[in-house]
DNA sequence: CAATCATATGAAAAGTAATTCATATTATGG
DNA sequence: CCATAATATGAATTACTTTTCATATGATTG
């Protein structure tokens, strides 16, 4: 397991921008703009970090008309969201773990 | 889900150094001296890093004599990195993925 | 093909986290 | 208790990442 080199995809998940867009994406797809006035955010804020994210395959794209259409990757964020959640129940309650 | 707060967390793993960390005491629980000499680091370098892994309960500790024994938290870690490590297999076959 | 909506891009600035270095604690064995 | 080994701490520096801002590109529609 070459477990070392897996730091630059926490990166995906490691910062309050991307966390966001994954959480707004949970509920379906959506293109970049309505991301960006959802999460009340610059567009090109959200641009840039929807670029990172779809680099990584934690998101899908997919050009509709003059949209492009972010999609979450479940399979693979869900799951990590989970194992996430349950440290927390576990570990974490109500103490200063996470910040 | 509070997915949105949970970025704290995945800080624990966005970065060289404490994956280095994770990756060594997969191996079994060390204390920091040992940890710093096989990776060739700064005992103050592990030092830091060793303690907000702990704080985010990642790590646990325990004191013997006068080191601190550092084990991971395989129960979180391990299915984690499952996690990350087919997503890569699956979606990041040679590519600049990651990088 | 001009106008416009949607999105991307790049470089500079701002913000945040990691490292270093010097020093402080803490624990134990003699 | 003193010496020392092990580790922690804090402030200053350095290194990274993210954001911003101005501008560019792409697609579509009339």
């Amino acid at each position: 397991m070459k477990s070392n080199s897996y730091y630059g995809f926490f990166r995906n998940f490691a910062n309050k921008t991307k966390m966001a867009i994954i959480t707004v994406l949970m509920d379906g797809p959506m293109n970049a703009t309505d991301i960006a006035e959802i999460l009340g955010e610059e567009q090109s804020k959200i641009s840039h970090n929807l670029n990172k994210l779809a680099h990584c395959h934690v998101l899908e794209v997919r050009q509709e008309g003059k949209n492009r259409i972010y999609s979450l990757n479940k399979e693979t964020v869900m799951p990590m969201l989970k194992i996430v959640e349950k440290h927390i129940e576990s570990h974490c309650k109500g103490a200063r773990c996470i910040e």
